[in-house]
Formats: structure tokens, C-alpha cells, sequence
DNA sequence: AGCAAACATGACGTTAACGTCATGTTTGGA
DNA sequence: TCCAAACATGACGTTAACGTCATGTTTGCT
């Protein structure tokens, strides 16, 4: 009745493959799930929920490495000041680059609407003379 | 005096490599440099312009594929209704997964400034029990 | 004509992020 | 206790986007 759970359950509530999350433990993403011995790993909830933050940061467009880099902050909190000053320089240039993507994202944006605009007067144009029902 | 540049110094000028160049042929990213016969490609200004686009869009995480289906509109006009209107709705796709990108990373970036200002406050604190001037 | 620099082409190598397969070991239930 | 399902581990395969070599051909200059 406690969370442990075995590979297959956590995989299947997560949506990713064992596979997947022994790469991530052998990358340092997720601690190795707990074992007595040398038999099977179990794992936590705290487990699936690194596993879904992996995933938004994946989708975010960043690397493995780059998450390997920040996904402990969403799950411990380092001590002592100089990890904590470490952290948060981290924290910023993420911010930067995050700053970055967004601007060339919405600056793309205007592009493809300019381009649409383009289109959708060259097809109304056409439709006027033409198709006039 | 015409624009008739070889590999290398288009390459040079564009920051890639001629095999990059090569590749992006044989992808259609590209058309293939004009030659006579079988000796050597000659480039033009337009295939720089078309070079520096490619680099734009990669930056924005679009993929080669990707690319392919939209870099034309940039610089030729389809011809016909039904080419127009398949690229406008290829244009409103791209629109929509942009817009879906721009909000996840806007997302993205509260959850830092969130982290950030938590990290800000805990070493504020910190400063003022110990490190007053 | 002669020659070095630049180009063409093909083949094999590389990194990220896993997939797939083979083989052997653990577990939990009948 | 016995066995099938689940797990562990290692090795090889895969896609994208090129890099790097090796080898042979073209060009531009003297």
C-alpha cells in the first residue's frame, strides 16, 4: 500500500518505455529505482512525476543534458548558499534563452501571418472576378 | 560580374560547409547549382538568401522536412488555385504549432521566474540574518 | 602545358535518444 | 513447487543532420 511499483506500472502510467527510463537513470535524469539485492528496481510516485516534468522540459525543446542540468530543483532543494547561487545563475540563463526562443518564435509568427495575408488576398481576388456565384 | 559564385565562397559566405550545401540538394531544400556538363556547380545570390532562411527556420526547431514544405513560398510563387490553397493551409498549420510552442514556452518561462524568485528570496534572507554589512 | 587549389562523389563515422532482440533471472500466483 | 509473465542486461539497429576521408576531376594561373 506504499507507492512501490515495478517498471512496467510506472512506464505504462507514464507513457514512456523501460527502455526509456533506464537511459534516463543511466544519465543521470532519475535515481535508480531502490533494489534489495540484485533483483528487480521499484520505483515512487516522486519517480513518475520526473518523468512528466522531463517530458514538458522535452517538449520545451530542450536536451536531455540541458534537463539533467535543472530537473533536481523541481525535486530537492540544494543546501547551502553556493549550490543555491549556482542554481539560480542557471536559472537565469535559461530564462535568457527561453527570452530568445520566444522572440524568434513570434517574430516567425508574423512572418507565416504576412504570408497568409498574402495568400488569402491572392485567392479572394481571383474569387471575385471568377467564381462569382 | 554576375552572380556566379562557386561552393566555396558560397559556403564561406553563408557559415556552412559545402557538404551542408550538398546535402540540402539532395534533401530540395536547395535547387542543384547550374553547371555545363559535368564540372562544376555555380551558385547564385538567391541560393545564399535561400541558405540563410533554411538557418532561420532551423533555429526555430523546424526540422529539415519541415523546411522542404514551406522554404518555396519564400521565393517562388506557386502557380494555380490549388497549389495556393494548399500551401495557405500548410501556412495555418505551421501557424497553430507555433502558437503552441510560443505558449508552452511562456509557460516555461513563469515556472522559472517562479524558481528564480523563490532562489532570490531564500538568499535575501539569508543575507539579512548574517552578511549585513 | 603544368600544377596546386578547389571541386565532385562515394563511403564510412558521429551524436542524440531511444527501439528491438536475445538471453538469462525474478516474481507472484495456481 | 512450478511456471508464465515481468524484469535485467548487453548488444546491435535507427533517424537526423551533418563531419571526415579517400580518390579522382576541374579550374585558374603561370
Amino acid at each position: 500500500m506504499n507507492g512501490r511499483m515495478r517498471i512496467g506500472d510506472l512506464t505504462e502510467r507514464a507513457g514512456v518505455t523501460p527502455r526509456t527510463v533506464r537511459y534516463y537513470e543511466r544519465l543521470g535524469l532519475l535515481p535508480p529505482g531502490e533494489r534489495e539485492g540484485h533483483g528487480q528496481h521499484y520505483y515512487t510516485e516522486e519517480t513518475l512525476a520526473r518523468l512528466e516534468k522531463i517530458g514538458q522540459l522535452k517538449q520545451l525543446g530542450l536536451s536531455l543534458e540541458d534537463i539533467r542540468d535543472v530537473i533536481d530543483l523541481y525535486f530537492t532543494d540544494p543546501s547551502g548558499i553556493k549550490p543555491k547561487q549556482k542554481v539560480l545563475a542557471l536559472l537565469r540563463q535559461h530564462l535568457a534563452e527561453t527570452d530568445q526562443k520566444i522572440g524568434a518564435l513570434q517574430r516567425f509568427r508574423s512572418d507565416l501571418q504576412a504570408h497568409i495575408a498574402r495568400f488569402e488576398r491572392w485567392l479572394a481576388e481571383r474569387s471575385e472576378d471568377t467564381g462569382e456565384r
